[in-house]
DNA sequence: TTGCTTCCTAGGGTTTACCCTGACTTTTAA
DNA sequence: TTAAAAGTCAGGGTAAACCCTAGGAAGCAA
């Protein structure tokens, strides 16, 4: 018998799931959140096999939420829910312990199969995300889409940047010159390998880097 | 007997609503559709009561669709789907035509007596969303923040700056003047109520204005 | 301690974006 | 058909962003 939580802030997915899983004898869902700090607080009261996790939670960041649930719970394997089917995002939250990644337009087939299949300390992604990654990693072999390590500072700029503040602004702010911060700024730009700022705050935004 | 139809690109909401409507006499799901283009075309075959319609469809424009829907079929009542409480959206749709206006994370009860009112002529939006639009209008009340109406060449211009291009480049694409690139730039910076490029991705991104 | 790397800092020079105003034509809606 | 909205373009100017280069400080390993 897999024990299976979910934590998603939409009610109606919490019931789309449930319904699926609900006559799955192996499958039982020992708890549903709709708040990752709620996710936090209570998991430990009966930790599940599996659980179902929305990394687009309102109150959490779901990157960091993984890290630190794959941390302190071993044994719990982690599925991301997500809209997203952008290379960078997923392999992300791979790197970051999640065992499987779901769209959310996953059918029921499918999911039990990913909660089985991770409950067996596999990883599973659907074809749709291996042919992603696939397609990803044979056209550009060298120059993969990943989630550059920004720096404490170049975060800093980075969201005063997307709060629509100018170079000067920002200058003022972290008492550095305006020079100083159009450097990070074309860090950043190098980084996140964009032109401008239009393509820094689409891609931060696709990526999760603004908090 | 009151026939409903939902249009939801994820697989989970679909089989969320479906379950929490399935035990209710009074009501019957007639159709699903996970598309926009779906929806239009085939709707017609069987022209429900009631369609839950998510605005946030990944091939169309929720606000278009609502608006076009209500104008073909007078007695559709539409009741709108979405993720975001932000009043301008909000207004935006019931001002195309919706006729409630549902949180993702909404529960049976609720979704039901919203099913029931609008099919009886009347318009229903949650406590909540009324809170959000009244005290909207009590703390600004001349400053509203609402979805912006884009022109077709705003949109154009807006999708090719989120792709990184210089009003040249823009100007080229379009077979237009840079200065008028600039004009269509400046226009979208005072229709999303933003300071500069950072601004208008952010937003734009938040409030799906890009294709 | 010496190297090595990363980060933070900053300058000069160039390009682009932003702002305001105004005007003309075309398209759309009342 | 007439008024309004959208699309077009322009001048002139300021502000900001972008590009290249590089020195000094901090952290780390040999």
């Amino acid at each position: 018998m897999i024990k299976v939580a979910i934590c998603d802030d939409h009610n109606m997915v919490l019931r789309g799931i449930e319904t699926m899983l609900e006559d799955t004898e192996s499958i039982t869902i020992t708890a549903t959140y709709s708040l990752g700090k709620q996710l936090l607080g209570e998991i430990g009261q009966d930790i599940p096999n599996v659980l179902l996790l929305d990394i687009n939670l309102p109150d959490s960041n779901g990157l960091e939420l993984c890290k630190e649930l794959t941390k302190k719970y071993p044994d719990l394997s982690i599925i991301a829910l997500s809209n997203y089917s952008e290379t960078g995002f997923i392999k992300n939250m791979l790197r970051n312990g999640a065992k499987g990644y779901l769209l959310k337009n996953t059918d029921k087939q499918e999911l039990i199969l990913a909660i089985t299949t991770v409950n067996n300390g596999h990883t599973y992604l659907p074809r749709s995300i291996q042919d992603i990654l696939l397609n990803d990693s044979i056209g550009n072999p060298t120059q993969l889409a990943f989630i550059p390590k920004l720096t404490r500072r170049e975060k800093e700029v980075l969201n005063l940047i997307a709060k629509e503040h100018t170079n000067q602004e920002i200058a003022e702010l972290l008492f550095i010159s305006t020079k100083t911060v159009e450097s990070h700024r074309n860090n950043l730009i190098q980084k996140l390998a964009v032109r401008n700022t239009a393509g820094l705050i689409r891609v931060a935004l696709e990526k999760g880097l603004l908090s």
